[in-house]
DNA sequence: CGAGTACCCTGTTGGC
DNA sequence: TGCCAACAGGGTACTC
């Protein structure tokens, strides 16, 4: 269940254990891990193999690699790149459910779940990427003022320097929706997740129907005043819960179980009133909340 | 185009 | 014990 936390504690990871390294080979295990590498897997290896890694990236649950241009490229007798900052060559990962890279010694892999494999001109450790339930994948992109290609429609995250709540207010209100569905809209405010959404709207004291149209500017900062703690908070503690082998933390550990407030915690009592937390369906997922601390509003949108 | 839903996937859990 | 449904859920394709 990586939501943007874990996300950031991976990308902390990839920075420490990859950049700057050079990729030496590049193997992928099954067809399905690159589904969104349209040119196919000859394509994928070719334009990674040899290529320097230059840092680690994150946009919202997204990650991505910058790759150092070859040095024909460089010194110009390619095609022109950096005019408008274009045409940088990059990794792009999402996790989705289950992914995990892991930053290991070489050896034997009997991992069913073993979905690519990188190693690299120095040699340990090499770099894998595992994914139980294959929601998550990889694909080699191109830079767009910074951002790969593929990820445009991804908004800022709240913890992006240029993230500007304003401009996010003002089209939260736009929308005709629920205030959950405009909190897991990746292309209006990305990196949120149903757990932290259900901690921030629980901190803000915000049923998950309420209509967007009709929060205030007050409601809005408290909401995201939440998000940013909720969020802060668990990337403080990923971030201590760091292990040397693992780039990835796994998202079943417990490190932020215990500072869950009504996430999966289904008839235990509020922690600010003592009302049973309630579990409903919403979205194909479930919603936790308060029923007294977040009581149906009146003109609902679900 | 905005809003909302179906589906992808597999391991675990719980009911009968 | 064994079988099957429910559940976990991010992102995309799709419909209306």
């Amino acid at each position: 269940m990586p939501e943007l936390p874990e996300v950031e504690t991976v990308r902390r990871g990839l920075a420490g254990h990859v950049a700057g390294r050079t990729i030496a080979t590049v193997e992928i295990l099954g067809p399905r891990t690159i589904r969104r590498h349209v040119a196919g897997p000859g394509d994928f290896v070719a334009r990674l193999t040899g290529r320097r890694v230059l840092a680690a990236c994150r946009r919202g649950k997204y990650l991505w690699l910058p790759m150092l241009e070859p040095e024909s490229r460089e010194r110009g007798w390619g095609p022109a790149t950096s005019a408008e900052g274009a045409g940088e060559t990059c990794l792009v990962a999402h996790l989705g459910m289950s992914g995990q890279f892991l930053a290991v010694p070489a050896g034997v892999d009997r991992s069913p779940h073993l979905r690519a494999r990188f190693t690299f001109t120095d040699g340990d450790p090499e770099l894998r990427f595992l994914d139980q339930r294959t929601f998550g994948g990889l694909l080699v992109d191109e830079l767009v003022d910074g951002v790969p290609q593929s990820i445009v429609h991804i908004a800022r995250d709240p913890v992006d320097p240029l993230f500007d709540r304003g401009a996010v207010f003002a089209a939260m209100r736009r929308r005709r929706t629920g205030v959950k569905r405009a909190l897991l809209d990746q292309s209006l405010v990305s990196g949120i997740g149903n757990i932290y959404a259900d901690e921030a709207l629980w901190r803000a004291r915000l049923h998950y129907a309420r209509a967007t149209e009709g929060l205030r500017r007050p409601q809005l900062d408290a909401l995201f005043d939440a998000v940013d703690e909720v969020l802060a908070t668990a990337i403080r503690a990923g971030g201590t819960s760091f292990d040397a082998l693992y780039v990835a933390v796994n998202g079943e550990s417990g490190w932020f179980e215990r500072s869950l407030e009504v996430y999966g915690r289904e008839g235990e009592p509020c922690s600010r009133c003592g009302a049973a937390i309630r579990r409903e369906p919403f979205m194909n997922r479930s919603s936790y909340r308060c029923p007294r601390c977040q009581p149906v509003p009146r003109n609902a949108r679900w």
